[in-house]
This record gives C-alpha cells, structure tokens and sequence, in this order.
DNA sequence: CACTTTTTTGCAAGCGTGTGCAAAAGTTTC
DNA sequence: GAAACTTTTGCACACGCTTGCAAAAAAGTG
C-alpha cells in the first residue's frame, strides 16, 4: 500500500477515536452511565466536569495534598459519575512509589507457601500495594526473567520466600533500590530485611519431646534441597541431640515432598535398627514417612515410632495424620514483612526478625513411653 | 589497558549522571558495586552514550521497529553496560498494554486454586505477561477494593478463578476494556471467555462407575457455597442416577473444606441407611468423609463404601487417601486461558471452552462387587 | 480598612516511554 | 550521475499523572 494511503488511514483512525471519546462523554454527562468504551477517564475529564483544574483533581486523590473541602467534594462527585479512577501507571511514574510488592517464589503450590503467599498478598493490600507474583521455578533462566520482570515494573520491594534464588538477583534489585525481604533464607547480603524462625530452639523442643517420649534412637529426614532453614534444622537437631549424648542417623532425599518422604521411609526401617523417632524437616516429608512406616512396614505411630515435622499445614490436622509438628508464625511472617516495607526509609532500618516457631501437640509423640 | 582505563570512564560517568538524579542519599549506602540509587537508568543516558537518539533507543527494545543493525548494536551495548530495563509503567501508559494480568482468587491457599495459581503465573510469564495477584477473601469490601486495584493498574486482562466475584465486578472490568476470563464459573456474561469443565458428564461417569461396582445407595457431598460448577455437578449426578432409577442423597455443609467431609460423615453414616457410595464435589470434602468414614464408623474403602472426588490435588495420591478422582485439566485450562488472552482482538473470538475432566482410578472405587 | 499570614489554586515542567511525520541517508535503476 | 525508491533517524508531541512555584483568595490581626 502507499504511504499516502498510510497516513490518511491514520489521521482518519484518530479522528474516530477523538469522535468515540466525544460521544462517550455525552453520553454520561447525558445519563451518568458507566463509559461502555476502550479508553479510560482521565483527570482531565473529571477536571472539566467539576470546573478546576487537573492540578485540583490530582490533589483530591493525594493524601495530605492541599485541597478545599468544597472542591474536593465537587471532584469526588464528578469522578464518581465518570468512574474515574487514579491511573497507577502514571502515578508510578512520577512519585517513586509504584505500589508494587513483587513475591518471587518457586514452587508455590507447596501447602506452607501457598498460605504464605495468600497472607501476604492479603496483608499487601490492606497496605494499600499490590503483590505481583513471579515464578521462579525450572531453570535459572527463568530466575534471571523474573528479576527482569521486577525491575521492569519498578516493584517497590521484594519479598523473597523461602527456595533459592541465585545470590545475584539479591543484589541486582538491592541496587535498582527496592527494599527486600527474605522469608527464611538465611542469606548474609547487608540490605535486605531477613526473617527467620529459630530452628535451634526448635530442634532443642524436639529432642527432648522425644526423650520424655523414652525415645534413645533419633533420626533426621531431610531432602538434599539444602535450603539454609532446613540444614539449620538439621544442625540444630544433631546439636541437641549431642548435648543428651545421643547420635543422629540422617537421611536426606530427593526434594522436600511427599514422595522423599516415603522414600525415606524405605531407607530408615528396612535395615536391623530402627530409629524410634524421626524428626521430618518438613511436614510433606513427614506425611510420607507415616505412610511408609504404616503401611509399608505395620508400624504404629506413636506406639512404635515418634515424628515431629515443620510447618502445621493444614493437612497436619487432618485425622490420618494428626502430626505433632512445629507451627510457622505466618502472621507474624506476614506482618512483620510488610510493617517493615512500611516502615520510614530515612530511619535506621531492623535488619533481621527471629521468630519462634511453637510446638504444635497432636498425636504423633506419645507423652510417656 | 587502554580498554580499562574506558572501562573506569564508564564507570565516573555513570556515578555523575547518578549524582545528577535527585536522590544523593542513597549514595551514602553505596559500598562499591553500582550505584545504590533509587532512580534507574533511563533511555536519555543510553542514548546519551551510544550517542544516538532516544528513538532508536526506544527502537531497539521494540519488536519490529526500524532500526539499523549497527544502532542496534551500539545501542545494546550501551544498555548492557549501564544495566538499562525498559520501564514497562511508562511503555503502558503510551501503549495500550500494560502486560498486567490480574488474578482474582480467594482462598488461594487450597491445593486446586494454588496448583492452578502457580501454572498460570508460570503460563503469563512465558508468554511475556506478569501476574498480579489480587484476593478476594472477606467481605464484599474487599471485592470491591480488588477490582479498583484491576482497574488502577490498567490490567490488560483479569482471570477470575473459581469462587464468587460479585458479578458487578465482571460487569466493570469488561467496561474497562479489559479482557476476561472466567473459570469454572458458569457466569451468563457475555464478552468473557469462560472456560468450564463437563462436569455432566463426569457425573454420569461416576455413576456408572459405582453401578458397576455393585453400588446402590448413592449419595452426594456438597457444601453450601453454591459455586455454578459444584451445583452443576450436584445436579449431573443427581440426573445420571435418575436414569438408573436410583435417588441420591444429598448433604451439603459449610465451606468447600475437609472439615465439611468430616462432618457430612458424621451425618451419613449415623442413620439406620448408611450410603455404599458417596461422590464428594470436591477432594479435600472426600478427604475428612473417608477420615470420618474410617476413624469414627470403622468402615472400609473400599470393600464397604466407594467414593470419587473432584480435582486429583497432590494429596489424593497419598497412601492414606489413594483417592479415585477427577483430573482438573489445569494444563489445559492454563494454556487456552492464555491463548485466549493473546490472540486477536479484531479477529472474531472464541466465547467459551469446554473441557473433559477424567476419572483418575485409585483404590475408593472397587472394580466389582 | 490596610497589612500580614495562611490556604487554595492554576500553570507548567517534568516522569520515561511510543510513534507519526518529514528529513536524511542509503539503495536500486536506468 | 540523476531519479526513484526504501530504510533509518531525529524531532516533537502524546500518555496521565505529580508537584514546585507563584499568583489569587481567604483568614487573621491591629
């Protein structure tokens, strides 16, 4: 096609989207109906309507800006008609704040991360931001696309959960200046704000649990994921194990699921000496390992086998389970994350939470041998 | 050498034009890497260095612009160095697109919504989009709040997953120019695509399935949340035994959760007429119907009850449970959502899909009497 | 009322990008 | 080498908003 023809289509294309915009406009300063078209309100139409200037409409909408009762109430009344509504995108552009809260997190289905990502998005928004979610599950391209994604849309913050984010991305997001938190992910990067749960006390909790329960010969599921949180568990428990003079038979397998947990299973009660209680990293792994000890092997939990896990999910209440288990302060997580993104930038920030994890008591420990 | 000494140029021309931005104090927490600050590399400083015009900078991130493969070149290597990233809030405020698709989901916590979480926001991210992720839990208020934050944002798109998003929602999106996409919510809107499953006919698979298995007294496990899709499976089930001549009997309570199973249990099996087969609407339901079953009437699954559920979540394959389900095609519904949300808007589209969902056989259903 | 102080308001300059337009540069054709 | 095309490039405006600044209006003071 020629140019000529280009350009007139162009200018007529324009010509129709100014025509549509006009017709819209009548039509609600006709009948007060919501705009049944593409383009947005924008202040300029609420402007117009209410007879200020832009400058005033913007002022209704900011917090703290200076704006008489009386126009304010013009405005909100024109952009209620208009079903106006503040455009972030632009707003972003100008202020440093965008509003957007980034959560990076791989394999989100998980039952702990899944309930974490629930709260903090739900704690985001109260907050008035907005959790853009990005996974970084597979391959470490597609880490290095997330971050991308979150310096693209100018997140404010990011909120690191729990898995393995390459060191790098920490660092590249510190220096585009996003404040960062990392949800049990004992990374030793100066900036971010670190959440972590004490799992040496934990462990302490656990192993004398287990004494009482006349339990003497302990052991450890783990995967071979090697998150800092859960190598910390296990330290922690060998550590306190060592302190009653007993050893630790340690198992680690495959990814924390389920299936590593079964698997486990098969390893820990096939040979001549079985451990009589098991501390599971994680209480996917420690469903599994019931599953095996019960059904693969006749055992009965707790008369012939103790086990503790890590996280009270839901599941962990669940009748066939009814795990004893360490309880995740995800309130505590959440509101801890996002009072600290809050928080004043100028004041000297916290660095670091410690939170304890309490012992959750159902039925997987007997109480006396 | 003489590469090193441009190198060290580079990097005090940098420091300058971060000391030219307006925020000096975060340079003061700047300890050597890049320029800890909290305004980012613009197009203006690429263009600056590679000595081009901010157009052909624009150019070079826009796919199919006309720029030469030289400027490319220069212009490429310029961002490399300076850590350029196209800011997507500017590019949607010229473009129509923002990228932005918002997920609008209550109780994401729940494996299904999670599972179905995690793929689409794995799904947007490989076709280019990014995931919002906005709640819809509590009261109607925070509906209302999470369709302003859709809008705010300029969503190119919003997915509302199963649930109950008051249909005013739907009604002001569309206006917004948005693009919809409903799933498994049986809504009579029109413009959304609206993926559902055959939820008939999984009903009449089911029953067939119990016949055969010498089942006669059927019942159904429901809550009373009501979704279009639960009561669509409610009635396929009821009309598919009908046709065998055989009445169901139905119980619904509370939310869509175990505990709701656990104490449908409690109702079924307390009369004098205990049901031989029981569809559960939804697995968690069917998990704390056979803990029920098992743990408080001593029945066996299956010899003396069979049961299906509905989604085959992680856990149904877990030994205690071993639950004969249907599959959510979440690999399906995730690809043609998206597809959806790709293809041409000019091009006539397609309003809705309907897709199977197949029996997953475990052991809750036995094969002959 | 005149003067000072405070509040409100509109103007206009941005924020970082995309893109139509026309000029410039490059390419082909005769 | 000139003419006719095609490709590349820079200018300038637009997107929708915030905000500093100074003028205007309102409020307080004697």
């Amino acid at each position: 096609m020629s140019s000529g023809l280009l350009r007139s289509f162009n200018k007529i294309s324009d010509l129709v989207v100014a025509v549509a915009r006009k017709r819209v406009q009548d039509i609600v300063n006709n009948h007060g109906f919501m705009p049944l078209n593409k383009s947005f309100v924008s202040a300029d139409d609420v402007a117009k309507r209410a007879g200020v200037s832009r400058s005033a409409v913007s002022r209704t909408f900011t917090p703290g800006a200076s704006v008489s009762e009386e126009t304010r109430q013009r405005v909100m009344e024109a952009a209620q008609a208009l079903g106006y509504h503040v455009n972030q995108l632009a707003r972003g552009l100008m202020r440093s704040e965008s509003g957007i809260v980034c959560l990076v997190v791989s394999e989100m289905d998980t039952p702990y991360r899944a309930r974490l990502v629930r709260a903090l998005t739900h704690e985001l928004q109260t907050a008035g931001k907005i959790a853009m979610l990005i996974n970084t599950d597979r391959s470490d391209g597609s880490v290095d696309a997330a971050l991308r994604q979150t310096l693209h849309y100018r997140a404010d913050a990011s909120i690191l959960l729990s898995g393995l984010p390459d060191k790098a991305i920490t660092r590249l997001c510190l220096n585009s200046g996003q404040r960062i938190v990392l949800i049990n992910r004992d990374d030793d990067i100066d900036g971010p704000f670190r959440i972590n749960l004490d799992d040496g006390q934990a462990a302490r909790v656990a192993v004398s649990a287990f004494l009482r329960a006349g339990c003497r010969r302990l052991a450890f599921a783990n995967s071979d994921v090697g998150t800092p949180s859960l190598m910390a568990r296990e330290r922690g428990f060998i550590a306190a194990a060592a302190e009653f003079g007993l050893e630790v038979r340690i198992v680690r397998h495959g990814n924390t699921i389920y299936e590593s947990g079964r698997k486990i299973a098969q390893t820990l009660f096939t040979g001549a000496v079985r451990p009589d209680a098991v501390f599971c990293v994680n209480d996917l792994m420690a469903f599994g390992l019931m599953d095996g000890a019960r059904h693969d092997f006749g055992l009965h939990i707790p008369e012939d086998l103790c086990i503790v896990g890590f996280d009270d999910i839901e599941q962990s209440s669940w009748t066939s389970y009814n795990l004893t288990t360490f309880s995740q302060p995800v309130d505590e997580i959440v509101k801890s994350s996002v009072a600290w993104l809050q928080g004043d930038a100028t004041a000297g920030l916290v660095r670091s939470a410690n939170l304890h994890a309490p012992l959750i008591w159902r039925k997987t420990i007997r109480n006396k041998l």
